[in-house]
DNA sequence: CAACTAGGTCACTAGGTCAG
DNA sequence: CTGACCTAGTGACCTAGTTG
């Protein structure tokens, strides 16, 4: 038997509302708002105007952006979103705690200012302006997401999530995964250290996010013969791509529900096109840049000198992933999608069927998440299309994958016969590579 | 139309409904007080009056200047012609498609809210009162004339059309060609002719449906010198096939919309693949075949006894079609969707911009077809899954495409130097392969 | 005069501006 | 960067006028 408040047309509606949104519904109950603007305006007509602003506390001007604030805060909002800024709070993240007006001849807090907005309820897609960037629409999204998934957590037990709610938690989820295995990536192994577990080490491992915890980093500078300092190196992010999507892939629910041995034939089949979409996608979204760049700031890919022609055409074929990154603009949460529809591949061969199953199963949530959210950011006409599109960028990992591998070959058969180089070569990167 | 596993939110316009927001109200105050909501309501009802906004869908209050809409709607029409507003959408024109009540918490495009409120018909010479600006008279009489002329548009099938009805017709039409260009391939050419047309010229020339039509096939038949016979060839099935593929693409609306070198360029990029996917769907539909089979049932492929271990390598890959084929057990009508998406692709290099939109529009119908059709049959769990699966079968077919490609020019510079061979090449099969 | 639909009004909230 | 103040809508509700 269901509550009846599940009777009501539209859960979600209902879900977005602010008192839902907050915790703190001891306040007064005639400044709870209720969804609708229409409801609101005729509450405000029968006098009950908001007398305090949520987010200082000093006397308000009316609902902006569904919440009773002040023209400050209401102005703050809107050009925090519309600039798609991020703050950081310098202390405790607690600035604007307390019951008294915030003290206005100082300045707020700007990180504390802006949480407390979102969690007073300001509702990023009440702005109508247009996005002066793309951070700032990534930014509105986030928010929306975040207001979104905090509700699930507040009222909804997992056997009434409705689809819509799903889609969130999803989206949600993999946000999350995603920020802890960033760092992997982006920071790269500490210099002049060389990781040398093997892959299926690594793939045994527990989940490991943060370089302190390596148990046997190997220090090996490769040292600049000039200045003695150490030689910066892109290569180490190659290694840092394939670990993070490892972790990656260990967070994924399947990786409780399956063999190791299935999971390794998924991770092998998977690492290289994850790492590629996540270098094209870093390069594209984080560096703005139009040529595939590691986190440090060099250029991807291998050295002309060292591997003439053949390194030239890989080179030039490598950006094509890029390429097509940047044509679609993909945004972070088609690439998460994505690079998890990529992992969760049932059909890669000599697979049990019930590991088929299991995989199979999650990818269909994947699939339906980004066309669902596909359907819901670009509409009914143009959204099918933004999906079939996005999908199509598989195939170029794929193709992708093909080439690192046939180049790989080629340049162990020739480069690195060196063996002075062959031992700079991570174990992991071999191992994928030949796999 | 969205599809039904996405729940949109409802809106809380329900509780907005005059009943609802004036519930208590005294029977002898309706009586002694006149209001109009009191005839509002009446109104509502007694059910004469559509009770939706043809422009918003929100609950409508009567009909205004000729048309159900909501006091907002109303208002803005009004307004808009008083002032002789002219308003630009900055997305596609499309900001109001739906079926649901547009959101209210976000203001319209007013673009689309004018557009919209023309097109169902509210007229501007309902309008009584003074014209605020000459601006204003001059856009009442253009609307005016638009509206005569909007009587045409409204008689065109397209627009009455609802979606599912345009699916239906979509597929039909599909069908209807499917079976046109069925028997080019099936029948084959009349045993020992050749066509020896070129490409361009077969591009050029108007649909052909029969090869009683063609103008100058060819006698010189290759007879078996044992028995006197015309010897039966499979090769004659990949011209044909490609011809098929060609005459189909004629028929298709852009076909009337674009270019001629435009249309040589997409024919060029998709003829193969869309004669691969032919060549399969055959195979398994009607031959019931798990081997690439020809009309003539014999095997499809190159000889081995002639292109050795390429040879056997390409026939190998070239079964990877009809095993994807067979896995998902493709069936007709997502058959002819898919080869019509694989046909329409925008995407193909050197096409200006506004054929670009052209063949893009034409695709999205295509693909917004599949979609709906997908889910329709496979429910909204199975069905997005089912629909990417289908998109992933193009991925295949381009490798085939490149696969097939590179043979070619393998077989050219080895078996088809001997110069007897080479005049048995159909001038459209190399023209297609090295293109 | 009942059943409507014009236009008008005004509380209300978007975004913009510019002195501080 | 901030926020008081400004301008431009928006639409629920109202009043007046028309029609059968």
């Amino acid at each position: 038997m269901l509550p009846d408040f599940i009777t009501v047309p539209s859960t979600s509606e209902k879900c977005l509302s602010p008192e839902l949104l907050l915790p703190n519904m001891d306040e007064n109950l005639e400044d709870s708002k209720p969804s609708s603007l229409k409801y609101q305006k005729a509450m405000m007509s029968r006098g009950t105007c908001p007398s305090n602003c949520k987010v200082c506390r000093h006397s308000a001007t009316g609902y902006h952006y569904d919440v009773p604030s002040c023209n400050g805060c209401k102005t703050f909002f809107r050009r925090s979103i519309l600039d798609g800024r991020k703050y950081t709070c310098l202390k405790m993240r607690k600035c604007l705690s307390g019951t008294e007006p915030v003290d206005l001849s100082r300045r707020m807090c700007r990180a504390c200012r802006f949480e407390k907005c979102v969690e007073a309820g300001m509702n990023p897609s009440a702005i109508q302006a247009d996005m002066k960037t793309t951070d700032g629409e990534l930014l509105r999204k986030e928010i929306m997401i975040k207001q979104k998934t905090a509700v699930d957590f507040l009222n909804t037990p997992q056997v009434i999530m409705s689809f819509e709610d799903k889609v969130q938690g999803i989206i949600g989820k993999l946000t999350v995964m995603e920020l802890k295995i960033e760092p992997l990536y982006t920071g790269g192994l500490p210099p002049g250290n060389r990781d040398i577990r093997k892959l299926d080490e690594l793939i045994d491992a527990p989940l490991i996010l943060s370089y302190d915890e390596i148990p046997n980093l190997k220090y090996c500078p490769s040292v600049d013969e000039l200045t003695g300092e150490i030689k910066p190196s892109g290569a180490c992010y190659i290694h840092c791509g394939y670990l993070a999507s490892i972790e990656y892939s260990k967070m994924f629910d399947f990786a409780h529900k399956i063999d190791v041995a299935s999971k390794a034939t998924l991770i092998k089949h998977a690492t290289i096109m994850c790492a590629d979409i996540m270098t094209a996608f870093f390069s594209y979204y984080q560096r703005k840049s139009d040529r595939l760049i590691h986190p440090n700031g060099m250029f991807a890919g291998p050295p002309k000198y060292r591997y003439g022609e053949a390194g030239t055409k890989y080179q030039a074929s490598m950006q094509r992933t890029l390429a097509t990154v940047l044509r679609h603009e993909l945004n972070r949460i088609e690439y998460m999608l994505l690079k998890a529809i990529v992992l969760c591949n049932p059909a890669v061969s000599s697979l049990s069927i019930s590991v088929q199953q299991i995989i199979g199963k999650e990818r269909e949530e994947y699939v339906r998440t980004l066309l669902t959210y596909c359907l819901l950011n670009y509409g009914s006409v143009h959204g099918p299309s933004r999906f079939s599109a996005l999908l199509a960028i598989m195939s170029v990992l794929e193709s992708q994958q093909k080439n690192a591998k046939d180049f790989h070959l080629l340049a162990k058969a020739t480069i690195l016969k060196d063996a002075v180089r062959y031992t700079r070569i991570s174990n992991l990167y071999e191992q994928i590579m030949e796999s």
